[in-house]
DNA sequence: GTTATACTTCGATGTACGTCAAATTATATG
DNA sequence: CATATAATTTGACGTACATCGAAGTATAAC
């Protein structure tokens, strides 16, 4: 169950994280995982995304390498997981406001 | 005093946003006209940006067909503003979450 | 009208990126 | 051991992008 290597939280760069977050298909792949604090599984979430295995894997290296996700090993299957808390405490409401902003509509709020 | 073509507020897309402020001389210059709510002189903000003209000029475009800037033309000189109000309503929390974030600290907020 | 100023457009160049097919690694299963 | 599975690495291809020099546009000043 061995953790892939990582960038730590101080050496977050906000240009690697933007870039990172500025491709549709990793934005997809982030809002799959994006349920609650447990680890899910690569293929999993890949099934949300329509680009071939090789793309995916890229797109999670990017990722990992940005710092916006953490990925475990366990076997032939891997796991990832968003580093929330490293994020909010390196760039305060940056994931909140990206993650699903597509689906939020313009109208003001009617469900109070 | 014309205001140069620019994307409405329900046509932002994130992506395009994003890529935007994935440029470092692009924040910079952002940063740079991150003061109030006046629009400021372009050649103002261009002398804190290491970069020729042209490659300026190719910046404020990005920015603003990205929909983060207001261009207004005044005689020989262009006045730029950001569109704070239009990019809060579309995608909430996101411009304060990304300028001038750098300069933020992982220090636990001390001044309380 | 001529010169200066502020900025843009054009064309070129080098680099980075997203994608895929093919080959590779590593673990599990028979 | 042989086969299957999950994912990565490698190499290639096309495209997009940041940058610059040179030329162009438009307005202001003389």
């Amino acid at each position: 169950m061995r953790t892939l290597p990582q960038p730590s939280v101080d050496s977050l760069d906000l240009t690697t994280v933007l870039a990172a977050l500025a491709d549709p298909v990793r934005r997809t792949l982030l809002d799959a995982i994006d349920i609650g604090t447990e680890p899910v599984a690569c293929s999993a979430a890949a099934t949300t995304v329509d680009v071939g295995a090789p793309t995916v894997s890229h797109h999670w290296r990017v990722l990992r390498e940005a710092g916006l996700i953490e990925t475990t090993v366990d076997g032939r299957q891997r796991f990832v997981r968003i580093r929330r808390d490293d994020l909010e405490r390196r760039f305060p409401g940056l994931l909140p406001a990206v993650l699903s902003s597509e689906q939020r509509t313009t109208k003001p709020a009617t469900n109070l």
